[in-house]
DNA sequence: ACCTATTGATAACC
DNA sequence: TGGTTATCAATAGGT
């Protein structure tokens, strides 16, 4: 239900991931609370955020609906006692120190560090997800450089179109002149001087009428085939 | 969204109270799901139905959800219980976490997902080092597949050595043999059944006293130049 | 449980 | 974060 369809999976981009959980947890938050008045339900829901923020919402009250909840399970009547609060950050931060362990172990091998004892099937497998990786990566990489590539010629061409738009002007004018002049001077010409200060004149309005950046961040294979720079027009 | 507007309150008919009490169930729960796997959030959800029937969801484990729930509750409310080491070991298990977060990211990246945000740079530094981890892992598999090439071509070799000696002695025996033989039959032979008697009867010694593998794990790219199989010296 | 007209939620964009 | 709009998804009402 959006602009188009999307496939349920972790969001990628951390920005587009921040924006969808706000909106989706506000719809979450509406759906809990319609559901608790429409049916007369006893609703509770408890979101974290990735970043370990806070989010609840429960139609009577949070320690009251754990509590129900406890004993509808029969399991520990604990859950909502505190249990000692040295006790559950201990135990939080080892299963933490565990988690990043094996994530660090894993990340060696990802480096191509510390293989020994992977078998030639791990070995195998590896080398395959290293590969698609390094596809993701170019795949990445030469996209970028296609779009910067693109933009510059987009603004190119709007520069070499501004540039003709220009110079037409500046035959006119030129022309114009030349008509004044026959009427003020007579047949006799003195044009050179006359074009010059014209064609000044235009390349300073140029800069400061398309201040156009048209440095590629990368400057590696240009093998673009941008129009001209318009500045030869003078 | 339906076939009509409705108002969120209670729904008097107990029959569609019940029939919309399913379906807004399930949607909340799969909404829960969405929301937990998209955003990358810990989301738990209880239901008590209004004939206090319990449905329930959670993205990770409720026990683990309602604990964190306390705790992080807890944390507002500042018990005062001896602080210190409880805010040790809070901040223990923030710094674990954060790691744990910015190492989960570089290996996303090292995957290949997660490439939004990167510049050309990033990608290309990310793109070198994939090249390097493949390198090494490749190196690693090609020393393993050798190495168990070289070990393959020892074994052969001691076999082959074996099989010499035992060669030897087959046809020390089997002069032995024929001599004895002429003793006892006179210069008339018949030795083809004999023979085929001894060399019957080596074989078997053969397979009970060199019991050695031949098998590769990996059976590919065989371009070893072990010596040939033994077993033809019969 | 299944069917669809209709409303509601939200993805993409500012 | 908040607003807009085109689309898709949920669901109200009916069978």
């Amino acid at each position: 239900m959006g602009r188009g369809k999307i496939v349920i999976r972790r969001i990628d981009n951390s920005t587009s991931r921040q924006v969808t959980f706000s909106k989706r947890r506000s719809g979450l938050l509406k759906k809990a609370k319609e559901l608790a008045i429409l049916c007369d339900a006893d609703v509770g829901v408890i979101i974290f955020s990735s970043t370990s923020k806070l989010y609840e919402y429960s139609s009577t009250s949070m320690k009251a609906l754990i509590e129900r909840y406890n004993k509808t399970k029969e399991e520990n009547h604990q859950l909502g006692i505190p249990t000692s609060e040295v006790k559950y950050w201990q135990r939080e931060a080892a299963t933490l120190r565990q988690q990043l362990q094996s994530l660090h172990e894993n990340h060696r091998q990802m480096m191509g560090e510390e293989l020994t004892g992977l078998s030639v099937k791990d070995l195998q497998n590896l080398e395959n997800q290293l590969e698609i990786s390094l596809r993701g990566v170019r795949m990445k990489k030469d996209q970028i450089l296609m779009e910067e590539i693109q933009e510059l010629n987009r603004k190119g061409n709007l520069i070499h179109h501004d540039n003709m738009e220009l110079y037409k002007k500046v035959n006119l004018i030129h022309q114009e002149n030349q008509e004044l002049h026959k009427k003020v001077y007579g047949t006799k010409d003195a044009n050179g001087a006359h074009i010059s200060s014209i064609t000044n004149g235009l390349s300073v309005g140029e800069d400061a009428g398309i201040p156009i950046n048209l440095q590629l961040s990368q400057p590696q294979q240009q093998d673009n085939e941008a129009p001209e720079r318009a500045t030869k027009l003078g």
